[in-house]
DNA sequence: TGTGAAATAGTACGACCGGTCGTACTATGC
DNA sequence: GCATAGTACGACCGGTCGTACTATTTCACA
């Protein structure tokens, strides 16, 4: 039981760090010591490094479930739905507590040339959450609230573009106007796909 | 002499560990042996690994000018330089010779939390690089290629939106629609802006 | 309350990190 | 033609990395 209470610790400062230093800034040592813990009582939950890094990357696809997914399944099926997943999407890491920017975001730029199951591991988040981007845009399509000519795949490649310019303004130029930015690029995607918008 | 060529082959292979493993990844040792020099002949040349930070991105912005920028001002001014400089840029490290990414877009999301004087470098290497879109999409403006009511600043976001996008669906996921998906985000961006397209 | 397993600490390892040292060699300017 | 500055070398510094091994503590349950 003492194991469980250690481990959700381990993930927890984890995770922070990930969001602060991305994939290579997690070392053992300052983990370790961050919760509190010897290096050697760490590696007795996770047996190697590899193991560690996959275990806080599904902690952060747990997490960005809980603050996004689940609330936004909430809404109405189609357009509401997937303007509440969106807007939920955009910035989440601070709401949902991370000290840093989105662990799977610069895992995407910091592992672009590596090869290995870690690399493979975030590809499958990733395209996990394109296609529950993909859904959810095809439900609007399917219920009318976005026109029937909409490329969906193109729809959600430029969303992604969208996710990814708020990120880097947001906190690496740390634009204070990136969140409007990211709103009013949203409402003209979904314009273009003919979604009845106030103005 | 000898010292020049011996700088110009540590900024090449510098480059392109830059490019593949991002700043983390490049280390005085293994610079060092790609080079095949000792690590202290090394510093002789860059006196901090601060140094050969600040030195390799300004060789890969030096180089970015020579494949992107250059060759897109000798198109006209207005619409078509706008749009030579942003086909040129769409994936320019592959057609610049490196062997991995865009060495400042993975920087702007590796360290988006850090602090210090290589941060503030991309930081000023992304502004003006910022700007240089500001000022031809302003252009285009002035002469009529895009509508006077065009909000820039917007749309240059947007457009920045388009580049991570396709860094990150081209280089990471490896999906070969990137390219098309980029053209066609920024046709439609285009097409937003009041530009005359073909169909 | 005693015991065995689980959880954690302790210690050590080889490799590599950024950086410094003294020492050569060599190109360049006076 | 010689002083000087730049360049490169190999050895080495203290420190941290991931990982292995053994010892100790802690705790659930008999």
């Amino acid at each position: 039981m003492k194991s469980q209470a250690t481990r959700v610790s381990l993930l927890h400062h984890g995770l922070r760090a990930l969001s602060v230093d991305g994939l290579s800034g997690v070392t053992l040592g300052r983990l370790a010591e961050a919760a509190s813990l010897s290096k050697s009582g760490l590696f007795a939950h996770f047996r190697s490094k590899e193991q560690l890094e996959l275990a806080l990357l599904d902690e952060a696809a747990r997490l960005a479930h809980v603050h996004v997914v689940e609330p936004a399944m909430r809404a109405p099926e189609g357009l509401p739905r997937l303007r509440g997943l969106v807007e939920r999407w955009i910035g989440w890491p601070s709401r949902a507590g991370l000290p840093g920017g989105c662990p799977v975001a610069s895992a995407l730029f910091e592992l672009d040339d590596s090869e290995g199951r870690v690399r493979e591991h975030i590809a499958a988040l990733e395209k996990e959450w394109r296609e529950l981007l993909r859904s959810l845009t095809a439900s609007a399509v399917a219920l009318g609230h976005l026109n029937v000519e909409t490329d969906i795949e193109q729809f959600v490649w430029e969303l992604c573009g969208i996710y990814l310019s708020h990120h880097a303004s947001a906190r690496f130029l740390r634009d204070p106007a990136a969140e409007t930015r990211a709103r009013h690029a949203f409402d003209a995607l979904l314009r273009r796909a003919g979604a009845a918008l106030p103005s």
